[in-house]
DNA sequence: TTGTAAGCGTTATCAT
DNA sequence: ATGATAACGCTTACAA
């Protein structure tokens, strides 16, 4: 009888651990994931064996068979940026804990970026997928009412649906940042969107502020940057609306700290008085916001707290607990100098 | 006959799929992957079900069947950082191109967590495996030796050994940065370390500076900042050594342009003249480098491109090509205000 | 162009 | 405490 084989064996696998301890290959399975259940002498050679072959388990083998993979599947708008690196970060730490991998794709604001990815993910069966913000194709809802896997929204609220929530208002933000500026006597106060068109989060910020301003009897303005890079959308925000003759803004939001830095590090250099000139206000609390002159008056979003939510569910869910399906995080204003 | 079932039939499979098709696995299967090779009407009958059916293929089972995973396995020190963030950034983008995911770890420049997560990713059998520097234990590098994927070594460079390098030399760097302020008459010229103790690039770039100081007849000092967060760190180094009595430096090279921005920062907000008072040399060109005041002079290292380097890479091993063993990028030099 | 059978490396199930 | 066997969902090898 000749067997067939597919390939020349090179992968060490658990058959020849198996072989080389003189047991058989479900002991070897349990030597690694029920310990307890193999008795010492098999265990001290199962170990030799292992160590002398430098064995690695199949994870994806062993992923099929138990229908428990051990991977997180997360898409964030951006890696490189700031904010979703902290969460980022805070995920990866947290569910290295328990022994999860992440895997992570990013989708520059773009829903349809979101949805291949989502697509990509699911076929990997990972054990939650996260996602960020609660906007989505029409499709990647489809995938995520289906999905079989717990898929967890984060930086965002959204009661009533399927994925759990851990995350924020981001109106409340808006209106926060437009109270603040309106407590602090300005009236003209303005708001500068993202040149990153797809940031929905950002433009609820800006109807948070918006509805704010009506509320008052104010109209709410807002300028929009053509410059891709934030540094130097914030730095042509703040030069444009700064030299306005007419309707000239004694405040402006950013919808991020990076504009807001960018506008900031602009006035400075053009020998603007800042905040006397004009008052600025950003989203984030990046690192440099507190180490400016002036420091940046700003909101602190939970960003690290975000991630290490996320990754204590993940374990949670992996326990067989059902995690709360809405987590309400709160912001903190952060009041410095240029607001 | 009874057929064992392990778990209620919910996931949709290639079968579900083919059933509904009305043609067999394999042809389902050819349909995603070898589409030419299947005919126009099953083609049709296959789309439709696989719509219907919000068919998602599990990337585990085909990874095993075809010993061929479309996953790449990256180690960096830290997510959060903006230098590796830019790499990582370029490398998710190219993998996307080519279908490819990313699966992350980060290590913090700790070569025990590296390999932890080198042997964890092992396991998931990637198309390529990439790490950040040249240093690892012991058993990393046994496992790298052994692993049957490809390995790729980024942000460093170590001809003659197994994994591909991506990389430039750090200690070039450090003879640069050294050589560029001698050039500018300075003599009293003081490395500020990394608080990261791991961070062994950068001691490699700080014996750079070391060798040309001893060359010119002059003594390599380094200064430890015991702050954790690099922007605090590099303000501590610059008060504590503008402070000096005895052996003040006249210009600092930061280990990194966290830590430089941090200290221009502090030297501004204290009312320091700089560059007089204090020239300031970073690595890294992070994006706030050239916004501040003064701004940074500095080394830019090739981040995006070495991403986009490694991606193209892990596309070439993808299609039986042999990428180049060794990629030697260069870094550039950016004089500005501060140095 | 399409299908059958076997196999990828592991774990669930049942038996001893 | 340990093992035999089937199953996980897919693709390779071969056949028609």
């Amino acid at each position: 009888m000749t067997v067939r084989r597919r390939k020349a064996a090179q992968r060490t696998t658990l058959a020849d651990v198996a072989a080389m301890a003189g047991v058989s290959a479900i002991t070897v399975s349990r030597f690694f994931n029920e310990p307890h259940r193999v008795g010492p002498e098999p265990t001290e050679r199962i170990r030799a064996a292992v160590e002398a072959l430098n064995y690695v388990p199949n994870l994806a083998a062993g992923g099929l068979a138990s229908a428990h993979n051990r991977v997180v599947a997360m898409v964030v708008p951006n890696i490189s940026g700031p904010i979703f690196a902290d969460t980022l970060q805070a995920l990866s730490d947290g569910l290295a804990v328990g022994g999860y991998q992440l895997l992570l794709a990013s989708s520059y604001f773009s829903v349809e970026a979101e949805e291949r990815a989502v697509r990509a993910f699911l076929g990997w069966n990972p054990a939650a997928l996260v996602l960020t913000s609660r906007f989505h194709s029409a499709a990647t809802e489809r995938l995520i009412a289906d999905a079989t896997q717990p898929v967890i929204e984060t930086w965002d609220l959204q009661p009533g649906r399927k994925p759990l929530q851990i995350g924020f208002s981001h109106r409340q933000v808006g209106r926060d940042a437009a109270q603040y500026l309106l407590d602090k006597g300005h009236r003209r106060i303005q708001f500068v969107r993202n040149s990153a068109a797809g940031d929905l989060s950002a433009q609820e910020r800006e109807a948070g502020y918006a509805e704010v301003m009506e509320a008052h009897g104010l109209e709410p303005r807002h300028f929009v940057p053509t410059a891709a890079a934030p540094l130097e959308a914030g730095a042509e925000a703040m030069k444009a609306l700064a030299a306005r003759q007419r309707q000239r803004p004694e405040a402006l939001i950013f919808a991020n700290d990076n504009l807001a830095c960018g506008a900031l590090l602009a006035g400075q250099r053009a020998g603007m008085q800042l905040p006397q000139d004009m008052a600025v206000f950003g989203f984030g609390d990046y690192a440099f916001a507190d180490k400016l002159l002036p420091s940046l008056s700003t909101i602190r979003p939970p960003a690290r707290q975000i991630g290490e939510l996320a990754a204590a569910q993940v374990l949670q869910l992996g326990r067989g607990e059902q995690p709360s399906a809405l987590t309400e995080l709160v912001c903190e204003l952060v009041a410095r100098e240029s607001a």
